[in-house]
DNA sequence: CCGATTCATCAACTTTTCTTGATTGTCAAT
DNA sequence: ATTGACAATCAAGAAAAGTTGATGAATCGG
């Protein structure tokens, strides 16, 4: 059987990374950029009016991340979202429900004596 | 019709909010001890071996982020997970994937001239 | 080869976030 | 009333994250 058990450190680690690349105003307009496919750095620093290092600084964060890859061609460094990132931030969502049937319980016995 | 369209910025600030709220050990880690129902804070004081105002620290940004309430009774604060608030993070990861069609697009033309 | 373009990286600085210890307020028991 | 327990808040310091401007590597066009 395998039921809603307590997670590893190394899943709150990656949980915690993940949520972190995402809490940033520069980072989140990127992402939401990419939505519609490859883009360089080029079209990102234009259309989010950012300084070169700094959308440089934010891409590196979002990368380590594992939420876009690069590519490079030539000159150009093409950003894109990698497949399996958000819907592994979805299915961290959804393990942090609450436990079935807990929602309005008062936890068992009162607290502290 | 509803396409998926841009978001405003007040969904922004609220995804870089929750986000941030969830970006911190700790705080996943009351979160994770909240699942199985209400807790008061000494409880979560003894199981997380962390400083009294440390966890009031992380409490408060988790309160502020609206993702858990508390409920006083007597000398205890009892927390307890804000029902909707893990599917708000849920619905923001769908909505960040990337469009439909979009994945192996090479973005139309080249970038940048 | 030379200059210009694209981007990553670095160091210095600013800002934000986190931690710690002390104080304060509230409640409950005696 | 006094005491002790619980928890929020505060101020000060430490640590982490973000910004800026400069430098350097790689690439391309002439």
């Amino acid at each position: 059987m395998t039921t809603t058990s307590k997670p590893a450190t190394a899943d709150l680690a990656r949980a915690e990374a993940l949520f972190h690349a995402l809490s940033d105003a520069t980072r989140l307009a990127i992402l939401e950029m990419l939505r519609d496919g490859e883009r360089c750095v080029c079209e990102l620093q234009a259309e989010l009016d950012a300084a070169q290092s700094r959308l440089s600084f934010h891409l590196r964060v979002l990368k380590e991340a594992g939420l876009v890859t690069d590519r490079r061609d030539g000159r150009w460094s093409h950003y894109r979202i990698v497949p399996g990132a958000l819907a592994e931030v979805h299915d961290l969502a959804v393990a942090m429900q609450p436990r079935a049937g807990t929602l309005a319980v008062l936890h068992s016995g009162a607290c502290c004596k």
